[in-house]
DNA sequence: GGGACCGGTTCAATATATGAACCAACGGTT
DNA sequence: AACCGTTGGTTCATATATTGAACCGGTCCC
């Protein structure tokens, strides 16, 4: 691993419940030595990557990603696209609706969309790291991307997080093969209970899988018809996704029950 | 220069203007060999910092910026509380209101605000360079950083951007000090000709500057009760901001007219 | 077919990163 | 108040990762 590799995987240690990360603390969850990890760190913050708190002297997140974020989305709106389609979806269907891309070896949650409609409804956090094994979005990224991504997710130790979670590599491999004829996920309690969700792959423009976009609501709400129109609404605002963002679909994608 | 600063200076190539840049173009603008442009840009995508475009094989941003800029919002929300605060202070002086931030030798424009109540408008651009000599807002942060910084951003030439600007550090210095008096910088025409602008420096919790936040107008508009209303809405406001932000002001530094 | 680009690769020379040991400072315990 | 286990930060000989000239093969334009 080279040393900017090095110093940027820092930043992953970063996340909602800790915002903050000392020297010493960052260097145990990295597994450096103090002395690298605080070179690099002052790299990082020399850069704005990171800044030290007022008070202690604990690192966190520094504002250069303002800036650079802003950049991004100037130069590939992704994020808007996805918030405008999801509006749209989540309106459609009353559910939550949230798009999913994968950076690097993880799916992200770059954005989603409630519906009004219903008391209740599935919350999502931004910026959400999701397993492949037991959501609906990692299922259909898996279902798409290349064997070898797929062999190295499957390999990885799988959490049973409900009594529902699939963990049988084996038995999730038969479930892929189901997805790639179909064109969508779902998953049932698997990652919280009471949760039913859809996926739909996304694809970029040399159509490799790039994410997924995905429905979920409670599962007393899933009667027939209610899944028949999610998965109607989904596949329709999937394909309008991809091609916003300039994607192909693969050869022999179905579209299938699409507009 | 390490290597991760090496890296990580390679992303400040890209701006609105060159949201995409190929790899030969790099190493022109960094002055680095093209095989060591390739080693960091292939290891900054390999954390999804950059990414390859579809169509040419040129490198632009990559998403990891989403995320990262989502979590540095979580701990750290600047940016809401700016906006909430532009809000406000467009609102109260019918002018565009933005708030721009320290970050590492440049100043950068993280929010702002119009009001809807003039039909022309001052308009902004997001995460926009701010230089230091021809803007209000560069002033204001001039004035109340370490006496070092200052003589660097002096030290540097000055772009004569209008008939108005002033590029003499002399006289520049000489317009700190008066700054410094009021704890407000002003800039009529140096920058945009017909553009007036206030702006008042905001602090961090060492009653260190971060950068300042403004309100700028077309100068047509600028009379003597528009710019006490202005100066008033202003300095409330950016003590505001100071405060929510969690920062102090430094010893000596005037309120003045502030509510 | 020639020439000038492009993105990307190779490998010996060398500049850079590394880590054990070391500070000084802080906070709690005895 | 001496002790202990922390903390963030520093040092310097060692070792490892970085560097850059030259070299690919491809593509575009004459």
């Amino acid at each position: 691993m080279g040393t900017v590799a090095k110093a940027l995987s820092l930043l992953d240690f970063f996340n909602r419940a800790r915002p903050a990360i000392g020297l010493s603390d960052m260097a145990r969850l990295s597994g450096m030595n103090k002395a690298t990890v605080h070179r690099l760190l002052t790299e990082l913050q020399a850069q704005g990557f990171v800044e030290q708190t007022g008070s202690g002297r604990e690192y966190r997140l520094g504002p250069a990603f303002l800036r650079l974020a802003a950049l991004r989305e100037a130069a590939v709106p992704m994020r808007d696209l996805a918030a405008g389609v999801l509006a749209d979806l989540s309106a459609a269907t009353h559910e939550t609706a949230h798009v999913s891309l994968l950076q690097g070896d993880t799916l992200i949650t770059v954005a989603f969309a409630y519906s009004a409609h219903h008391g209740t409804r599935v919350a999502m956090d931004d910026a959400e790291v999701l397993t492949f094994h037991n959501t609906s979005s990692g299922l259909a990224v898996l279902a798409f991307a290349p064997a070898e991504f797929t062999d190295r997710a499957l390999a990885r130790p799988l959490e049973k997080r409900t009594d529902k979670t699939e963990t049988d590599p084996a038995r999730i491999r038969a479930a892929l093969t189901d997805i790639r004829r179909s064109g969508m996920a779902q998953n049932e309690g698997g990652f919280e209970a009471d949760v039913h969700s859809h996926a739909v792959p996304l694809f970029d423009a040399r159509a490799r899988v790039i994410g997924a976009i995905a429905v979920a609501a409670p599962t007393a709400r899933m009667t027939p018809d209610h899944q028949t129109l999610i998965q109607h609404e989904l596949r329709h605002h999937a394909l309008r996704l991809t091609r916003l963002m300039g994607g192909f679909l693969p050869d022999g994608f179905l579209v299938g029950a699409a507009a």
